[in-house]
DNA sequence: GTTATTGTAATTATTGACATTACAACAAAA
DNA sequence: TTTTGTTGTAATGTCAATAATTACAATAAC
């Protein structure tokens, strides 16, 4: 299985809350006119970046902005906000190796750190990229540089 | 969505056919012990890693093993064999951002080269690991030193 | 108060994972 | 050559996650 779109749904939702602050007011419709997803999971995406504090939501009057700089965003941040995977673990370990067994009882033992490294260093990446980067680029690309 | 455990499920198939080689023929049935999940799941995962050169089963009079050293055999090998994630990509985009829009238009071609790169680092690491470093763990832990 | 919007629940469709039953194809031993 | 054990594969079922959609109460600004 990939990783779920909400990840991406998320960046590109941060993109257009930065590109359009200034002109519009950033909805749940208007984010979702922008990624073609239906506005409730737009507003899904946006409670849970809510509940990270990487996002400001106005309920009433409408609206979202990002309370921090760009700069101290990262991808890592977003994809622990919208919790791809379960526990934050990357592989699913199948659950019952049997345990009368010598390779069973010993697999986890033997696999568990070698999958947390390699997790590990898909985080390292993640983190190393944050949402001014993204800003940097999409506006590059954006003024036709 | 977390990465299948038909590939955590695979590495365990591997540390059985090369623990158990010399004492007991290592069929499907077997291997159903050990992992405890179904023998036509292991015969589907074992059809895979066949298709990928990895094993090598014995129709009929029935076995699995395993046709090279292990040291030439890495965990990025199995992972692409047993197909965790669709063309091997491991984020899912999310469909069709509006093309109305400039940041719809545009996002795939800001994410798309950091999403690799996150990608690239898992699999670097996922690559520079090997069965014979399991066959050393694992006969550590069974040795118990 | 009217209006626009958010937060959330409920329902549905679709997809992948994995389990399970069943059986033909096959290979080796009796 | 029949018997036995095994593989390969199809068909079916269950379960969980994704995502779309409808609906509506709670909220905030005008």
């Amino acid at each position: 299985m990939q990783i779920s779109s909400r990840f991406t749904l998320a960046v590109h939702i941060f993109a257009c809350i930065d590109v359009f602050k200034d002109e519009y007011k950033v909805t749940s419709d208007f984010l979702a006119g922008s990624t073609n997803v239906n506005p409730v999971i737009v507003r899904k995406i946006l409670g849970q970046l809510k509940a990270a504090g990487l996002v400001e939501v106005a309920r009433g009057s409408g609206g979202a902005s990002i309370p921090k700089p760009l700069s101290e965003i990262s991808l890592l941040d977003i994809y622990n906000a919208v919790a791809c995977v379960e526990n934050g673990e990357l592989f699913h370990f199948h659950e019952n190796p049997n345990s009368d067994c010598p390779v069973g009882r010993n697999i986890h033992a033997v696999l568990d750190d070698k999958l947390m490294r390699v997790q590990k260093a898909m985080e390292t990446e993640l983190s190393s990229i944050t949402l001014e980067d993204i800003r940097r680029d999409t506006k590059e690309l954006i003024d036709g540089k």
